[in-house]
DNA sequence: GGCATATTCAACCGATCGGTTGACGATTGC
DNA sequence: GCAATCGTCAACCGATCGGTTGAATATGCC
């Protein structure tokens, strides 16, 4: 649960899985709905599931033969906290942020 | 130069690179410093170091023999924003932040 | 010139990664 | 009961990873 920065960094390291976790900020989801737009097997999306959920980015609860996924966005800390231990000890700043924003969730799909 | 999230965060998943990237903080250094502290080869860390300057972290500069590795913190932000987009969208809290100095960075050796 | 130092290169190794396919176990609905 | 749906398991594949060793390439020093 409590996972290391070790899995939450190498969670993060793959496009699919940021992919994934982009899509559960607005909602919760089925494993076959979060495999959806994919061009990879069902059972390829259920190991990316997988990784992120042993390093506490998700949770998964099974209701029926459902199991629905949830973003757990506090396992983001330790590592966003070890990052802000360089640069310049402060909070990214707002106006860059959004920025950034636009420009690299927004294009995610073809950044790579 | 402007590194994908792809490979920051991947260079950040392996717990020797943070601890280069740590012991960077606190000055430039040359290869052969850097690779000292480890139980592993120079050309091993020469690797690691590849890697982190492919990832824009590092930055290394050649005067005469000896290769001079810099720390380059900005290359974290684009990751830091990222990871900021999802939670509360609030930078860290700062107590937060101290209290998990102590316990990740001091220890991170031991993490694993 | 010749030796020591600093670093990388090249080949190799076992382990892990990201993907596939096909079979399997649960659960649901008719 | 039975067929369809949801999801994982297991075996396999080629590619990459993190490490080693030994040779090669600069560079500095006397």
């Amino acid at each position: 649960m409590a996972a290391s920065l070790d899995t939450v960094f190498a969670a993060l390291a793959d496009p699919t899985r940021r992919e994934i976790l982009r899509m559960l900020l607005e909602d919760d989801m089925a494993v076959t709905d979060v495999a959806h737009p994919f061009q990879m097997s069902l059972a390829a999306i259920s190991k990316h599931l997988a990784i992120l959920a042993a390093a506490g980015l998700i949770t998964q609860e099974k209701r029926g033969r459902v199991k629905w996924c949830k973003l757990e966005p506090d396992a983001l800390k330790p590592a966003s906290v070890w990052m802000q231990s360089f640069g310049q000890f402060e909070p990214v700043n707002l106006d860059d942020f959004e920025a950034f924003l636009e420009r690299e969730l927004g294009t995610e799909r073809d950044a790579d």
